[in-house]
DNA sequence: CCGGGCTGTTTAGGAAAGTA
DNA sequence: TACTTTCCTAAACAGCCCGG
């Protein structure tokens, strides 16, 4: 433990490289490595050369300590800045580790691994708009077509998250493959590693690259289906404000505001507990309803198809899922469970709209 | 097995601070 | 004053875990 006590828990060095790339990541320690490139280059680089000069450990924990905190800035509105307090955090977690210097060569490792993963991190190619409205506009087949078909709504907004989901995971893996092979190869020539070694820092590169980019595929899904269902109402001429709009703890992800009434959208790809923020509070939004387009199945539990009802919402499934089968013809449900290839033709009807089903030039 | 309650990383966007 | 940068919070979930 920090503080004053004797005792200290000595760490097990096999997993360094593991845990220098955590720390340098973790949002905790203030997410340094996304912050401070440039300075964890000079750090890495003055190592190297303390290790050449064969110089004192104490003085390359200096070197670590001094050259984390440096471009901190210390005090924010007359506070002691959350960086700092952070970036304490990060050096006191480093330092534990660091005891010889084969654990300096391994932060040196984690230093390089970190940097190299963030920028695949950012290089990956993004699922972008073009991308969503693409495989929506070959789902509805336009170009082809003598009059668009808004029964195809759902289908296209599942294809994109499929298409999403297979684009993004596939480009992720091809670019760490890529980068694995080649450090393989380096680890075992340059620093002579043992087989066992190269696997254990081979593995914890790839499993904190995997941390981070899963996270952030869950982030960008959400942003997908959002785009997806703009370019469909826009492709059938419904004007909606294309925008995320909060109040509060109550997000809506679109809104249409027609002449005969309005409508708030919050697209997800499952259900969680979240949808709760959404409901009943309408009136705060300034629409009369709130609709969901659900594409998984897997937590609509009849509980929560009602709750969605009981506060004046609407959910859309497809009619060939189980709970369409189950559910579809359920008096008490009528209300708030409707069948997906209906989507845009009520949306039409419930705001006083007209669907556009021209495809374009 | 389920559902509630929580993780961590990401992004967006607002407030505060810095600069021309 | 108007613009840019920095700091910070909120919210999302191609998520996670565990008690009843």
């Amino acid at each position: 433990m920090k503080g004053n006590s004797d005792f200290k828990f000595v760490a097990g060095s096999q997993d360094n490289v593991y845990w220098f790339l955590r720390h340098l990541v973790a949002s905790r320690y203030g997410n340094y490595a996304r912050h401070e490139e440039a300075q964890l280059r000079r750090i890495s680089d003055g190592l190297k050369g303390l290790l050449r000069d064969e110089a004192k450990i104490e003085d390359m924990c200096s070197v670590i300590e001094d050259g984390l905190m440096d471009p901190v800035p210390s005090r924010y509105g007359g506070d002691i800045s959350k960086r700092y307090r952070q970036t304490e955090d990060l050096v006191e977690r480093l330092l534990r580790r660091i005891n010889n210097k084969s654990d300096v060569r391994d932060f040196i490792l984690a230093i390089n691994a970190v940097i190299n993963t963030t920028a695949l991190q950012n290089d990956v190619k993004k699922f972008c708009s073009d991308e969503v409205v693409s495989i929506i506009d070959e789902t509805l087949d336009v170009g082809s077509c003598e009059s668009l078909d808004p029964s195809l709504a759902y289908d296209a907004l599942y294809n994109v998250d499929v298409g999403g989901e297979e684009t993004q995971l596939s480009e992720q893996r091809e670019a760490l493959v890529k980068y694995i092979i080649n450090l393989r190869g380096k680890l075992g020539k340059k620093y002579d590693f043992e087989e066992d070694e190269v696997i254990r820092i081979v593995t914890a590169i790839s499993q904190e690259y995997e941390r981070r980019a899963g996270q952030s595929r869950s982030s960008t899904a959400g942003n997908v289906l959002e785009t997806g269902l703009q370019h469909l109402l826009e492709r059938f001429g419904l004007e909606s404000t294309g925008k995320t709009e909060h109040m509060g703890d109550l997000e809506i992800d679109n809104k249409i505001e027609g002449p005969e009434g309005s409508i708030g959208f919050s697209c997800k790809r499952s259900l969680r507990e979240r949808f709760r923020q959404s409901l009943s509070r309408q009136s705060e939004i300034g629409v009369d309803q709130i609709w969901f387009v659900a594409l998984m199945m897997a937590d609509l539990s009849k509980e929560k198809i009602k709750q969605i009802g009981d506060d004046g919402g609407r959910i859309y499934v497809p009619r060939d899922s189980y709970v369409w089968e189950l559910y579809g013809d359920q008096v008490e449900l009528e209300e708030v469970l409707y069948p997906a290839d209906r989507f845009l033709e009520d949306i039409a009807s419930y705001t006083g709209m007209k669907l556009d089903r021209e495809p374009p030039d």
